[in-house]
DNA sequence: CAAAATAACGCAATTAAGTTGCGTTTATTT
DNA sequence: AAATAAACGCAACTTAATTGCGTTATTTTG
């Protein structure tokens, strides 16, 4: 569902291409971003040494998310899911991209919707919509057989 | 975006048809989300008696979701939201209606978007589909124009 | 309709998520 | 290399949500 960090992608690079500065622990991050669909808090605390500091975690996130790199994934449970933009052009204001997500109720995992065509929405005049993003909610091929 | 009790519904009978039982809060709080498209746990408290306790509040949702009279709405910040299903035969377990939501950002009000067709999304063979939703983001005429 | 059973309620205490301020360290700019 | 700006760690704090338990209210039943 995502790419795998096969192709020798540059971590570095890319932080520096979004203005993001490339500490140690952000490469880390952007790293297990291009390895998971989708990453809470908790996640990248369990991915992360121990050393790392939760402040630290929680406002790398802000960073990346201010500067395009990850979008929050709108769910139904109060934990916020963080995911790679799949589009270059996004900014914090605007996400270019319209992402469609499936969540299993029960592990938590988030699969990428691939195929997935927005909707043409004409909403109210004077709304200003700055992401789109369709949720579907149930259990994951594992969950659901056991 | 939503009826008004103009229409003398009876909630003690709603209540009573979906299993919940009717004590003065409930037909309080059903009535609420009657009058708004969408509450959190604060939002309730504010517009009930302060005497009445928040757990209370916390597993009086929690039952009018398992019966199916309310859905959460997904969302991006980690402020969990609760709106009236407008599907009779909703059950906790599966939702029959496909919502589709605008959340403002800054207020965040939430807006039914009522001519949301939901999309055909054939999702990978194993998998349970729950619930469908579709959440817009931005900001509401009000807080856009201001 | 009264008694038994079930569900809702309130309180107090607790867990967990997320935030803030500030001094220090590291990265970036010039 | 020095100056500037951003990231980091720590401790303290705020707020959301949960749990257990004794009490009160509602629903079921005989």
């Amino acid at each position: 569902m995502k790419i795998k960090n096969d192709n020798n992608l540059d971590f570095a690079l890319i932080l520096a291409k979004h203005g993001v500065s490339k500490t140690k622990f952000r490469i880390h991050l952007l790293n297990l971003f291009y390895d998971k669909e989708s990453l809470t808090v908790k996640e990248v605390m369990n991915k992360s040494s121990n050393l790392i500091n939760k402040v630290t975690i929680y406002r790398a996130l802000e960073s990346f998310e201010e500067k395009g790199l990850i979008h929050k994934v709108p769910s139904s449970n109060n934990i916020i899911r963080y995911s790679l933009c799949n589009a270059d052009e996004c900014i914090a204001s605007l996400h270019k991209h319209n992402h469609g997500h499936f969540i299993c109720n029960n592990c938590n995992q988030t699969f990428c919707l691939e195929n997935y065509k927005s909707p043409d929405i004409k909403l109210i005049e004077g709304f200003y919509i700055n992401s789109l993003k369709l949720i579907l909610e149930g259990y994951c091929k594992d969950c659901y057989l056991n």
